[in-house]
DNA sequence: CTCGAGCACACC
DNA sequence: GTGTGCTCGAGT
């Protein structure tokens, strides 16, 4: 018997195999296997068995060893990942691999703890202690504390001797009688008492009870929506809605609703998240409609060994629910009824590195193939998506009211054009905003602020020479970063000391140019001192724990205003917040060669202004920017949606880029500016022969808007085809499935100088 | 004549 | 992805 095996590197080929006698009964397809490959030992899928292989016997080596006691990957996982390479120009070993977290692959079993028992009954080594052969006195004490401690939990995974004997933590054993391990240790070896490792269970909610909420009365709207849901459900069909619902319109609840609904038939849900949304608000609400032990939470703040766990509880069927971002896509369900994108549209489904690949379209494959219901969700369809809904892919179901009637919140936008301060130069706060703040403030209601950037100045400038300080590596402007005394580079996090003359010119006054959130942060708490104010950005929310903070500061009124990046966009929901200020929202307009930046600014103002008017009291929201009369600013004050979307896919269609065509990126990047360009020209010369019969047009070779990175030039190609067939019969004509590699191959002669890849729908054309 | 860099090739 | 062996030019 032959195993076929791949290997999770660039290269899609199966390579085979053959199995020793004594391992046949155990391989089988979908297991992970050592095996020599060239010169070392490397982890390989097997994705087949044959009988005869089609490579000369005194070529195939054996399999070394079976890693897997059953399957990591079933007959759909594989079928799933194929597609996958296929689709996104990757090996099918490179798929697999993105399937499983690290932490299971390296077969973490969660988080331990080391525990402390006695090795037998409490009689017997009662006698012991009395006994005429004397114990060590700290041995003795070690002994009586346990004694008396009368811990007895039955634990799970503990072996059936500890039962009913007490049990307690190694550390805490140490830490309370203020010994050193040796005692523990000796009467381990006296067989007085047992060390074992027990997994902990990892909970993410243990710190906080959660107070049960019981389904909401749906809304006409809300109560459609789950009906066509269950329909689907109940045919055990698949379906993808498209719920278009505005901010506030009760979004979750259908997901809840339709959740316990799939409970009750005895599936599996998937819920995915964009990261920055999974926030304890967004768990909590989930936690407290369903028991914790059903729920798997996979976030990016789980190390290894936590992950793995809830993994695996996902996997034996413990968990019915996930609630992950992009990768959870993957989790291994046995019986998947649904799957939810929440926030449909945000660009963190798209995976930026190999296999590229967007969380939607491998949600609508496994939804496909597990006869489940796909839930798109978003108050702002991506375009693509409301395009397919319009064609009839995806049934489109409105949610256009807030919840209890509320209205959204007006939005009035400010021009900054007009806002000269003193000093000639635009304000940071316009006197509205400045005065509003403060209206809000004295009514005792809260603030959200909102700005695109972090850091305290987002340029430092050669006031003599006009030189802007840039990170040496990434050819990008450097961030100052007050609280850091740093300047930092976004894009490869690196930091300097500021720099006290220009590098240029040696003028030693260099101008603070640009406004990040800690700037702001400075100016509120200067001007409203007797108030608490709190930041939100990736500089501060560096644990789960500070996010966690904030948020439950907010929601107990200990803050009054909180300014943040997009973190604070998305999922925040407090009625008490009357006012959301954004203090600029035209960054995403300016970012150049991108045309998703209308629909990026239309949808950071939908959302942003979506944080307000969420109680009683109302909200409004206002808008300050240097484009006023920007079609994406204006409907997103006016909160339409359909009229943005009308005359953007207008632009979309006369341009012909996506929704209406396809496209492809390629990306080549290397050190030697020289070769990046001579391989980036060869690809696009040899395309340029193949298109002349496909409806496919190729744009550039340009450089990347990000021209430098880490060193490392940046040249890009875009192929622009009005369908994937004729891409895909570009790119695998030409260059054969084994598509990179091929591609590496026959337009460049350096291989390891120069790295390309194939992006397919690209999200982020910088 | 030796050694390292750069590159094509193979990996079962 | 990565080790190997080949070729070529600079250096002992």
């Amino acid at each position: 018997m032959y195993a076929e095996i791949v290997f999770p590197i660039p290269l899609n080929k199966k390579f085979h195999y053959s199995v020793p006698s004594e391992l046949t009964s155990r391989l089988q397809v979908g297991m992970r296997v050592l095996a020599q490959f060239g010169t070392r030992l490397q982890t390989g899928y097997c994705i087949g068995l044959v009988t005869h292989s089609p490579i000369a016997e005194e070529k195939v080596k054996p399999i070394e060893a079976v890693i897997d006691n059953e399957p990591m990957f079933d007959e759909k996982m594989l079928t799933l990942t194929r597609w996958m390479a296929e689709y996104y120009f990757c090996s099918w070993g490179q798929a697999l691999e993105a399937v499983v977290p690290s932490g299971v692959r390296k077969q973490m079993t969660g988080q331990h703890e080391l525990m402390v028992t006695l090795a037998m009954p409490r009689e017997k080594i009662q006698a012991e202690i009395k006994s005429a052969t004397k114990l060590p006195p700290q041995q003795a004490r070690v002994l009586k504390f346990l004694l008396d401690s009368d811990i007895s939990v039955p634990l799970r995974d503990s072996p059936d001797v500890h039962r009913g004997l007490p049990t307690l933590s190694y550390q805490e054993v140490l830490n309370r009688l203020k010994i050193s391990p040796a005692p523990v240790d000796a009467l381990r070896r006296k067989k007085l008492l047992k060390v074992f490792r027990r997994t902990l269970d990892y909970d993410p909610f243990l710190d906080t009870s959660i107070p049960h909420t019981s389904p909401f009365t749906p809304t006409p709207e809300q109560a459609h929506a789950l009906e066509i849901i269950k329909q689907s459900l109940d045919r055990n069909e698949f379906k993808a809605v498209l719920l278009h619902g505005i901010t506030g319109s009760g979004k979750t609840e259908v997901y809840l609703q339709a959740i316990e609904y799939l409970l009750s038939q005895g599936r599996q849900a998937i819920i995915l998240v964009p990261e920055i949304a999974l926030t304890p608000q967004t768990i909590f609400r989930f936690r407290s409609r369903f028991d914790s032990n059903q729920i798997a939470i996979l976030h990016s703040y789980l190390s290894e060994g936590p992950r793995a766990q809830q993994w695996h509880k996902i996997r034996d069927g413990t968990a019915k629910i996930v609630i992950g971002a992009r990768s959870a896509v993957f989790a291994p369900t046995t019986k998947l009824g649904l799957i939810v994108i929440d926030e449909e549209h945000e660009p963190s489904f798209k995976q930026e590195n190999v296999p590229m690949y967007h969380a939607r379209d491998i949600a609508q494959m496994r939804a496909r193939q597990e006869n489940a219901v796909l839930i798109l969700g978003s108050a702002t369809p991506s375009l693509e998506s409301f395009y397919k809904a319009s064609a009839g892919e995806y049934t489109r179901i409105e949610l256009p009211y807030r919840i209890e009637q509320r209205p959204l919140p007006p939005v009035e936008i400010i021009d900054l054009t007009h806002e000269i301060s003193p000093k000639n130069s635009h304000p940071v706060l316009s006197k509205k905003m400045e005065l509003a703040i403060s209206e809000e403030l004295a009514q005792g209601n809260q603030i959200i602020l909102f700005l695109n950037r972090r850091g305290f100045a987002t340029l430092i400038i050669c006031p003599r020479c006009g030189a802007i300080i840039r990170c040496p590596r990434c050819q990008v402007a450097f961030t100052y970063h007050k609280e850091l005394n740093q300047v930092l580079c976004h894009y490869c996090n690196e930091t300097h000391p500021p720099p006290t003359v220009c590098p240029e010119c040696g003028h030693p006054q260099l101008k603070y140019r640009g406004t990040g959130t800690e700037k702001v942060e400075e100016l509120i708490k200067r001007l409203f001192k007797e108030y608490q104010i709190a930041r939100m950005d990736s500089d501060i929310m560096t644990t789960y724990r500070a996010y966690k903070k904030t948020l439950s500061a907010l929601d107990t009124g200990k803050v009054n205003i909180l300014i943040g990046t997009q973190m604070v966009a998305k999922g925040l929901d407090f009625p008490n917040v009357t006012l959301v200020g954004i203090i600029s929202s035209d960054t995403a307009l300016y970012l150049t060669g991108d045309f998703r930046s209308a629909e990026r600014t239309f949808q950071l103002v939908t959302h942003v202004a979506g944080r307000t008017g969420r109680g009683p009291k109302g909200g409004r929201v206002l808008l300050q920017t240097f484009k006023p009369n920007h079609y994406s600013i204006r409907y997103g004050s006016t909160h339409d949606y359909l009229a943005f979307a009308r005359e953007e896919l207008k632009h979309r269609q006369e341009l012909n880029y996506p929704p209406f065509s396809q496209l492809l990126r390629i990306l080549v990047e290397g050190r030697d500016i020289e070769k990046v360009k001579t391989a980036i020209t060869k690809i696009s010369d040899r395309l340029t022969k193949q298109i002349t019969r496909l409806p496919v047009e190729l744009l550039g070779p340009a450089p990347a808007p990000l021209a430098k990175i880490k060193g490392k030039h940046r040249w890009h190609l875009l192929i622009k085809s009005k369908d994937i067939a004729s891409l895909q019969a570009l790119l695998y004509n030409e260059t054969t499935a084994d598509s990179l590699k091929q591609l590496t191959k026959e337009f460049v002669s350096s291989s390891r100088a120069i790295k390309i890849s194939l992006d397919m729908e690209p999200v982020s054309l910088l």
